[in-house]
DNA sequence: CTGTTAGCGCCTTCAT
DNA sequence: ATGAAGGCGCTAACAG
């Protein structure tokens, strides 16, 4: 195939003119007169010229990456938001480079700088632990935008849905079909989404004046067999619940697995809701009531917002709402 | 934090040697006096240096890069391969940079055009569709490894496991527990893995005696939703079979719900055995039993082979086995 | 509008 | 063993 690797030059002299304006015709920064850049077009398309990547960016300091932040132990809701980051570059000139955080603090931390020395034009980060200060550090570097987790004083760099509200109206759900004792299996709390979802669930509770009972709530870390173990603490209390709101679907089919075992029918004996609408509850059985959180749109917003900050391109934040799907966990107390 | 960008100039400078000495101590390529050699790195790390990789690589030719392709419509399993592979590259110098094939011919080529284009050192495909031929024509450019996919002429730079072994193995569990009437739920025949399974599963039948009606296959396309619709389709045939094997655990999913819908026991009346062990089938009611393929340490091993080949290491290509993994979708027929 | 001239930061002969 | 010089491919002033 590609014998050679063509460069500027040659194109410059099949076309002639200048290495200056197939440099202008490439990037389109200045005016070049219009026979000048068909035959540079031209001459590009005959020889599949391929610009150099790393000679651009040496040249002119734009890398045309972006790096993006994963958090790749857990769960696969977070794997959504980065299909769609990396999907919303795909239309772009852009290229995303990922580095992998696990949530922890240092690697996330490592991660960053990897990729700032990299010289990623912009950033997103797919979830992530690291404070705001921590973040601040580089931020002075290069432009970074969150998503899926939100931050006190980033609430221009990042998308996120309203946790709260969208827990509580989950909650509401039970409610509306007279649930009273509802347990919550909550998310590990060093994220602020398992925070926002345990305060939305109290927040339901509270103002459908239901007792806020200690025995109701389990701490869980978002993982399966969190919600396994949660049921056996509940169960082991003896004191009666009715439903159980989870902080994710995968805790969610933890709990209905253990009620399985316990020989507790969903939803006849207990109705359950989950959250995210991972593809695991619409097939659980019974399938599980959810929210649904747009994940990939998110993420494509996400990219989108960011090369609107690099490009200094005016951006709106968009908005993403939560929405409750229904599904057959939960079922109406006559 | 770092104002200015210091470069190998500086360095040079506060170890009072010239560019060409840093360079040899930063790559290795010429002994270096000792005493320089320490004044080199110590001038390093207290001026914080990162080299530029835009600038090595145009002068180098190596990018120090590893393009990795995903099919990331679909199953989860691929994405386990592909945590391996960035997993493994990890430890190493080089970055991964991805591009989305999509599970489409037209897509992936691109992908790799991209990949190539920004002159990765080497490619992991993971999975793909493209035939022998085509990829033929970017291995001239830069080594490629596939992983988790088997492609004929490609033995060499290939890591998979004996899908077809696996399927038999598993389909004789069922028939070791007196099943007779074993369904089949085929994968996407336009994917290697799925034909194998299929050999595998007719084989196991074929050598029990068992007869291989056309009644007991139903065409699935990997997804869940394609699980549900094999049941239904089954149960329309009317024709008995007390056993599903399915071509991976998204479709048993999708299968145990249709039955659970036709009030048809797990695994009382019809027991199931899925494929790749997901974490969903380990939290399904009844939990799945199912063929464990270690998808993480494929991509693993897929990014040292990859890096052997790009450095002219001895590479040997390691084996991976797949392992049934008994759980409670599976009963003994008396 | 367009050609010329400098580098970007680093690696690599080539002498020494 | 080590410094000097040239160049990787491209962009960015700077003159015309």
């Amino acid at each position: 195939m590609s014998k050679k690797k063509i460069t500027i030059q040659d194109i410059a002299g099949t076309a002639s003119v200048s290495k200056s304006t197939v440099s202008r015709v490439l990037n389109g920064t200045t005016p070049v007169a219009e026979d000048k850049r068909l035959a540079v077009m031209e001459a590009m398309k005959a020889l599949d010229y391929k610009p150099n990547v790393f000679a651009r960016s040496l040249a002119g300091g734009k890398t045309m990456t972006i790096g993006i932040v994963t958090e790749n132990i857990g769960s696969p809701f977070y794997d959504s938001v980065t299909q769609g980051v990396m999907k919303g570059l795909n239309s772009t000139e852009y290229t995303p480079i990922i580095a992998d955080g696990q949530w922890q603090p240092k690697l996330e931390r490592i991660a960053i700088s990897t990729l700032v020395d990299r010289q990623v034009d912009g950033l997103v980060m797919v979830g992530g632990l690291l404070d705001s200060e921590a973040l601040d550090e580089f931020r002075q570097e290069t432009p970074i935008v969150i998503v899926a987790r939100s931050l006190p004083g980033w609430e221009n760099e990042s998308i996120t849905i309203d946790n709260l509200a969208a827990a509580k109206s989950a909650t509401n759900h039970l409610i509306e079909n007279r649930h009273r004792e509802i347990a919550h299996i909550m998310g590990d709390q060093t994220h602020q989404d398992a925070k926002d979802r345990y305060q939305g669930y109290k927040a339901a509770m509270r103002e459908a004046n239901l007792p806020l009972s200690d025995h109701l709530f389990v701490q869980g870390n978002f993982e399966s067999q969190s919600g396994v173990n949660a049921i056996e603490t509940l169960l082991r209390r003896e004191k009666p619940f009715t439903a159980i709101f989870a902080a994710n679907d995968q805790m969610a089919i933890g709990a209905r697995l253990a009620l399985y075992r316990a020989n507790i029918r969903v939803p006849q004996d207990v109705s359950i809701i989950g959250f995210d609408n991972q593809s695991e509850s619409a097939y659980s059985t019974p399938p599980l009531t959810t929210v649904n959180q747009p994940a990939a749109d998110m993420g494509v917003a996400a990219s989108r917002m960011l090369i609107g900050k690099i490009t200094n391109k005016p951006v709106e934040i968009p908005t993403f709402s939560a929405e409750l799907i229904l599904r057959e966990s939960v079922a109406r107390i006559d």
